[in-house]
RNA sequence: GGAAGCGUGGCAGAGCGGUUGAAUGCACCGGUCUUGAAAACCGGCAAGGGCGUGAGUCCUUCGUGAGUUCGAAUCUCACCGCUUCCGCCA
């Protein structure tokens, strides 16, 4: 959410960087006239409301004294403008829902640093780490590969689901482990994140905190619970972690606040019906690992930096090549001021394909959350909150089939997860 | 799932229709004292919002929502959460 204030007191020349940066069309008119009208409103509402309050406390006085003559008068004082003040006190509230569910669509603002831009085309390559290895032979795809040693198989997961599902057997669901087992430690050990499991459904606050809610619902799953409330299977552990502090207030002088959370994810992927059907690329539940970090305002892009690091260093570790870009402000999402996706060396799709998204949301979702920090005595300032894949558990096995696949079919073990693999070095069909 | 009880400020804990935004204690901040610290004493200490250049002023908030009332932390209803006992259970 955007701060109401700068709304207010600029309106046109943010209307126009959205429409510049986001290619969104913020109703100025619709803005303006609710705002004046919630002006006029409140005044008034407020105004009878202190009246009220005032005469409410002389007949206090009144009863006290045993003058009930005066009390009932000043009673009949207040009936004569009750209806009124009702009235106003629903139309107050009526406005502030309308505007809060204006701002509530209202996408976050790129930061001046976000290149300007229309698709992935535009986005910005800002590293590109690793060279691809060459192959004297074709090299498959994770499918192929996966299917060959029988320990991929997704005709079941579509029977016993439906599609958009897989199941990994022996040692490839070991691997999988591993790979997740290996980023918790690396980011807990040696970038100091605290490890953190979370509840895997989520309320609405939440995911309107997050900013998931109200816009992006067709993408997630629901459970029905009774006909006023629902549960979400998460999208993302984001969710989860990042409201952990929703509507508190933290010691400014523990900030940065950094957790790491391995979670599973669920995604409708409506709207991406004929998308990397094959493999596992897109599925509708997949596992992650996500970094979330709470900073001060002053740090968060240097905290940007940093995290995004991380999550390149699991990359770096794992010996597979890759390359940052920075999105461009048509391929950013909602809530972001600021995206880096780090895009993984697939050589089975002979590409780079994105395997972590890493984000600065400056104040909007804490503004959502209500999520403050003090320092000291000072005044309550809202937090910036930062999260990013480290990484996609999924895709990143599928770059190590496919960037450690043999000619013959077996798939050797990178050297930083043989220690999680019990003593396996090389996995080999069956 | 059945029964009972409880949700108040950073924490503990009063208040149970009227100058209560809320006693008291702890924590925290400032001061006096002290070589320094502790103790003692004095003072301060919720959040959000409106209007105002400002001093300031007004409104809202005692789990959430609705209601009763001139007035609700206090009464009524619903929901959410927590605790204890019984049942069930990984």
């Amino acid at each position: 959410m955007l701060d109401v204030q700068t709304l207010r007191n600029d309106i046109h020349n943010v209307a126009s960087k959205l429409r510049e940066r986001r290619g969104f069309t913020l109703d100025v008119n619709a803005f303006v006239s609710l705002e004046s009208a919630r002006k006029t409103v409140q005044s008034d509402t407020e105004h009878l409301q202190a009246q009220r309050n005032a005469i409410s406390k002389e007949i206090g006085h009144a009863k006290k004294n045993g003058d009930d003559q005066k009390a009932s008068d000043l009673m009949a004082q207040v009936s004569e403008f009750a209806g009124r003040l009702k009235s106003n006190e629903d139309t107050l509230s009526e406005l502030q829902s309308k505007m809060r569910d204006l701002l509530s669509g209202i996408p976050n603002m790129p930061n001046d640093s976000v290149p300007i831009g229309k698709s992935e085309e535009d986005n910005v390559e800002v590293r590109k780490v690793g060279v691809p290895r060459s192959y004297d032979f074709e090299p498959q795809d994770h499918v192929d590969i996966g299917e060959k040693l029988g320990m991929l198989d997704f005709e079941r997961a579509t029977k016993i689901t439906g599609s958009r599902f897989s199941i990994m057997m022996g040692e490839m669901a070991c691997l999988h482990r591993a790979i997740a087992q290996y980023m918790l430690d690396t980011h807990t050990r040696r970038h100091g994140y605290t490890e953190i499991y979370t509840p895997y459904l989520v309320n609405a606050d939440s995911l309107f905190g997050t900013g998931q809610l109200p816009k992006f619902e067709e993408d997630l799953f629901a459970i029905p619970l009774t006909d006023e409330q629902k549960f979400y299977l998460i999208p993302t552990a984001e969710v989860p972690v990042t409201n952990i502090y929703r509507g508190e207030i933290l010691n400014g002088d523990d900030l940065p606040t950094k957790f790491v959370c391995h979670t599973p994810c669920f995604r409708s992927e409506a709207g991406s019906y004929g998308r990397d059907t094959r493999g596992m690329i897109r599925q509708h539940q997949f596992d992650k690992v996500e970094l979330v970090q709470f900073s001060h305002p002053d740090h968060s892009y240097d905290q940007l930096e940093a995290l995004t690091g991380h999550a390149e260093s699991i990359l770096v570790d794992l010996d597979i090549p890759f390359r940052t870009v920075t999105l461009c402000t048509g391929d950013m999402g909602f809530s972001s001021t600021k995206t880096y996706d780090i895009e993984v060396w697939l050589p089975g799709q002979n590409a780079y394909r994105e395997i972590s998204s890493c984000s600065n949301f400056e104040a909007f979702q804490a503004r959502r959350m209500q999520t403050r920090f003090r320092v000291g005595q000072g005044k309550t300032e809202f937090v910036h909150t930062l999260n990013g894949s480290g990484l996609a558990v999924g895709r990143t096995l599928i770059a190590v089939l496919e960037n450690y696949q043999r000619q013959d079919g077996s798939v050797e073990i990178p050297q930083v997860l043989k220690g999680y693999m019990g003593g396996v070095e090389v996995i080999e069909p069956h």
